[in-house]
DNA sequence: CATGAATGAGTATTCATTCAT
DNA sequence: TATGAATGAATACTCATTCAT
């Protein structure tokens, strides 16, 4: 199984560690998730070559996936809707990474900083459409979308309520 | 050592538990706990029978406190406001109020009861007094609150544009 | 058992861990050391935070027991013929250290002063009754004894033709 | 790739292995062996089925060196003294003559009679001519060059004092 | 034949929990 | 009651070996 079978070996590593991480905390053993995705633990950390590189690039990946959506959606508050959506449970990779004592912004550059210009081009447009209000700068709008999938996270019922009062109060 | 040191110890260890925890995370080494407290790990074991006993003590305390204060507190956002200010580093207050979400397990019953008790008191009073959206539920709030101490913790430099946000969405 | 068979427990893990280095090379796994002892291996990491600890721990009391041998001895051959009958086989601990990366002389630096000390006295003594060669210094004497023990180690049944050419060659 | 090229490779790797095992110790990771080799790991265990097997090939290779050279050599105090300025780095040929010290396993046993013969002849040689101790004996001989030889490896500085020591004992 | 991805047993180390003192 | 040594299951990671391409 040359090339192909080890990318593909490594795409379903990553998607299956994001549902693994997400349904039972950052804390799960490597092997639980070399074995959901049905290879062994050695092909995990040939793949990564440390449980904190995987968590990296589940991260990295989320980010990539945002970032993509940010380019492609036609407001701010769709695309926030649409992040919380997705959030899946547990969305406790951020803080995972802090505890590991990585900044995502070293790590991750590059991939951050093209999400933080994406959720700029959305924000401009939006403020300058009269839909959002004019204080609100990038780090406010990744703060509430951290937020808001927190809320949605304690309370699964209150979705639309907590996405009712978050947009309520983005507007001017 | 009669009961007067027990207790002493007690309170300290809940007290260095939650100062630990939350600059650390709850992944820390109960004997580091132990020994910030100053007390031997046999000690903390003997009071705490479980790491697990120990981190609910830690939530339900922090509970209490949030239920104290909403007991007293003039409105609804003046208490949000004075939760997320209060929430030490990490997610502290955010993982309390997920345990506290939906499922009060048995001992913590009475605990949850009385804060969501004390939230349904002020919500109603704001609402009868036409401050808060009528639409908002107890549930509902617990999810803010939880939502803006993580959007807090993500970007400490957001705290007022959060609670501006949280706010201006909170009017009716 | 406190103390006391804290104590006896570190005595017994380096006794055990010596015989068992030395039977099986160091690459043995520290748990089969820990079993030999009769302890978990908790207790073994409790004792010594390190493989490499232990190793290191293990070569210095022999060093120590050299030490010792030498201050009391009669004469460096009587000593050296001591050190080779004692030398447990495959003596592979000073390659091992070196190996680790651990200059035993830093690592250990008093007990590594003492000895070469103790040969140092032993040495001149017997340079000033005649009975060893002049040119000798201490450093040849060490490489010496290791030469010796490992061909003894490789020719057990040589031991006696071993010293009596190292014998024959030390003399003035 | 005909029959050539594997050959070239088998004898790449044993040189390369015999270099890196005296380097870094025989426990380097095969995988070092063949990346420093330049060919893949699956060549490295096509030519030498087992990590032990080319250990073996690496000490044999040496021992058929140290037979060529006894076979040539015209006394033997100059083959010792070859020897041991041979023998790098590490306890590199130590571990062989350790090997060819009484127990030549299998496959080996050929390369193990041609060495002891020639220690043989030179050893007879010698007593005949009255320069070598005529209680000496085979077994011995290979004790003393291995002990030169870790000797000389404790203490680098100590070589020629080491080899005067040696040859003095074993002058009849 | 060569390659290198896959495998999984093995290893050092940690940590919640127990228990003798 | 407090202490901390002992315990061993659990975990991240390595490495010799196999096998599909």
């Amino acid at each position: 199984m040359p090339r192909a079978d080890a990318q593909r070996n490594r795409a379903r590593l990553l998607e299956v560690a994001e549902e693994v991480f997400a349904e039972r905390g950052t804390t799960v053993a490597t092997e639980e998730i070399a074995r959901a995705a049905g290879v062994g633990i050695g092909t995990l950390f040939r793949h990564f070559p440390t449980k904190e590189a995987l968590l990296q690039a589940v991260y990295l990946a989320r980010l990539r996936r945002l970032t993509d959506d940010a380019a492609t959606s036609p407001s701010l508050t769709d695309w926030i809707r649409h992040a919380v959506e997705q959030s899946r449970v547990k969305n406790a990779f951020a803080e995972a990474l802090t505890e590991a004592g990585i900044d995502p912004r070293g790590a991750a550059a590059e991939v951050h900083r093209d999400l933080l210009a994406a959720i700029d081009t959305m924000l401009r447009r939006d403020q300058s459409a009269g839909t959002v209000r004019p204080d609100l700068q990038v780090p406010d709008v990744i703060a509430l979308l951290a937020g808001a999938s927190r809320a949605v996270e304690v309370s699964p019922t209150s979705q639309s309520q907590v996405l009712n009062v978050l947009f309520a109060g983005l507007r001017p």
